[in-house]
DNA sequence: TTACTTGCAAATCGTTTGCGATATA
DNA sequence: TATATCGCAAACGATTTGCAAGTAA
């Protein structure tokens, strides 16, 4: 058993906290200083880290980490699959049940045991996709 | 359409190019880096990223970004699911078919314009499972 | 001969960390 | 009061880039 810490609950956190329940943009985590940065204008881009790292520890909220993106932060802490759009980076929760049969199939013929699994798509955002129709990137 | 570029084949190139080829493992940057180096002791990392990336650019090779690790590099340039092992980031391929049908389902639900998708499977590997039984972290 | 490529070193950028000061429980 | 946390600034690590010299075609 680790030894346990003392959690606090400093005006930081909650704010840090509070900002990421209002939206469900996936914000990265300057988006996130820059918010906080308006009702707390001396709080350090360092402090919002270390938040959102414990936050994340404790379960309140979910770290995800996109191949080839910033790290992003969701207030919802269950697994979902994501959609993000490979020309402005937005990202999306993917109108998808997660589901347990991809790890039970890979299960079966791996010696690896299987924990967690995650699934991103890859796409054009509606703007992007009226902004630029018929351009975009054909490899990623 | 683009300016095009008259590519040439050197040997650092050529060098890179074949000890990805020797190997299975999807080693990073700096792994192949290291390999390299032991034929071409002159040879820069910069020099092997550049090159990295546009053998991945032409379609020789895949650059594989995985979530929360450095960028891999392989081979075998067709879309294929990986399995990581979150003790010793050891990569290998998964056994699984890659599916469309996800994309398909997606797609049917979603205003972006779907065009790849990624699935990465984590879970521990047979070594790492061996040396510490039971003991994994239970949130990655 | 042209201009793509190299080696080197410095720059970038997201993120982490050391520190002395501050504030929560 | 004890120590978790803060703000600040410096450190970090992977990757990228500017530049003058080298080399493939």
């Amino acid at each position: 058993m680790p030894k346990e810490r003392n959690l606090r609950m400093t005006r930081q956190r909650q704010s840090i906290l509070e900002e990421l329940r209002k939206t469900d943009a996936h914000p990265s985590a300057d988006e996130i200083f820059g918010r906080v940065r308006q009702q707390m204008p001396r709080i350090s881009l360092g402090t919002v880290y270390r938040n959102l790292e414990i936050l994340s520890a404790q379960g309140e909220i979910q770290t995800i980490e996109m191949a080839g993106s910033l790290k992003r932060f969701d207030a919802i802490a269950t697994n979902h699959y994501h959609i993000r759009c490979v020309n402005c980076d937005r990202l999306v929760d993917a109108p998808l049940e997660v589901s347990n049969a991809l790890e039970n199939a890979v299960q079966a013929h791996t010696d690896f045991q299987i924990l967690d699994h995650k699934v991103e798509f890859e796409g054009l955002c509606p703007e992007c996709r009226r902004a630029k129709p018929g351009a975009y990137p054909d490899s990623v």
